[in-house]
DNA sequence: CTTTTATCTGAACGCTTGTTCGAATAATCT
DNA sequence: AGATTATTCGAACAAGCGTTCAGATAAAAG
């Protein structure tokens, strides 16, 4: 046998992604074989080979096509000349983004040190954009006199971990909504900024 | 050659844990070998079988030495009845502790997919434990008056998420002492749960 | 219909994996 | 000194690893 009925590179592209994706985040780049991959997608080991270089690349594919999505996804997002409402809107859209892709986020950060150093670099330096986009927010509220913070490159890797911190515990069926979780975290993240007289 | 001079299970044996550590912190559990710890152990890879079942039981142990460490420091702490002061305490403990063991940090809350369903119960068990500290100081300072949290619980996992975030990014020739991150995040953990009046 | 191209199989490569175990030697005890 | 115990070696096991590639078949093009 060879070549299948209804193989088609539009379909087993993606699909390939996607069960790696999931089979990375649930357990682990490392623990996951190019066997498992191709028997989750329906086809042989060697298959993979058509789509990826290497176990490496697919991995750092993964990554990149996430931090370049939710930088292009922030970026689509309306801005506003209020530092309080950036910072509101900031919030929502980090969560909410978040919520909804566990497993990339997950691995996003989880599977640094499997990268090549030149492919960790790049995916750095992405992280590092987005982390910015919440610095900016933050130095003009501060110009502004309507946030009182301290050290904001802190205060920006505080805030973050803080929110992404929440897709290690939220569950669909919990407790809260996501709406809930949102404006639980807007309230401590303003607190948190806030200005004396606010 | 069989049994080597000089050896030890008092040595070996922690020696043996040591070097899991540090390679588990470094390359992930599933990515290191039982020959890769045993050679920087300086022994065969048989020879790791005296001191532990298997591989995972191997992960386990040390999950499970550094949270009962953890909560063992903790309660070591003096204690006091005002609970802003208990929260200061918590903040500064967590950060100090955090940052003398990363590896270990970083194991105990990267590796958990690595563990069977018991010992991920009983390592989720301590982790929950030391989490209620917190969750207790909060729930005080509400009752106090001291504190405007509106949900203890969610602000109990988005302050310890934003603490422990300080290990991935910490360097100690960074531009920031210890003394001065922990000042800093002190003074945002303060901010984030602070009451109207304050 | 014939040719070209895209896609996949299936076998093979050398290597590494976690784990077991009998035999050997050092340390300790009597 | 002799006996016992603690500790390690070194070889072996079956299984799985990432990756390559010639050959086969489906899809697309002419």
């Amino acid at each position: 046998m060879a070549r299948t009925t209804g193989s088609h590179s539009d379909i087993t592209g993606p699909k390939i992604r996607e069960a790696a994706l999931r089979l990375f985040a649930e357990y682990g780049y490392a623990a996951v074989s190019m066997r498992q991959i191709a028997s989750e997608v329906g086809v042989q080991a060697g298959a993979l080979y058509n789509y990826t270089a290497d176990k490496q690349s697919l991995l750092a594919g993964l990554m990149r096509s996430h931090l370049e999505d939710l930088l292009e996804a922030r970026a689509a997002e309306p801005a506003s000349p209020d530092p309080l409402a950036r910072l509101e809107a900031f919030t929502a859209f980090h969560i909410r983004y978040h919520l909804e892709r566990p497993d990339a986020v997950f691995i996003a950060y989880m599977e640094l040190r499997n990268l090549s150093p030149e492919n960790f670099r790049e995916i750095e330096g992405l992280r590092r954009a987005y982390e910015n986009e919440l610095e900016t927010i933050l130095r003009d509220g501060v110009a502004a006199g309507v946030f009182d913070v301290a050290d904001p490159k802190v205060a920006t890797l505080a805030v973050i971990a803080m929110l992404t911190g929440v897709t290690t515990w939220y569950r669909e069926a919990g407790r809260l909504s996501r709406d809930e979780v949102t404006g639980a975290y807007c309230a401590m993240v303003r607190k948190l900024v806030a200005a004396g007289g606010a």
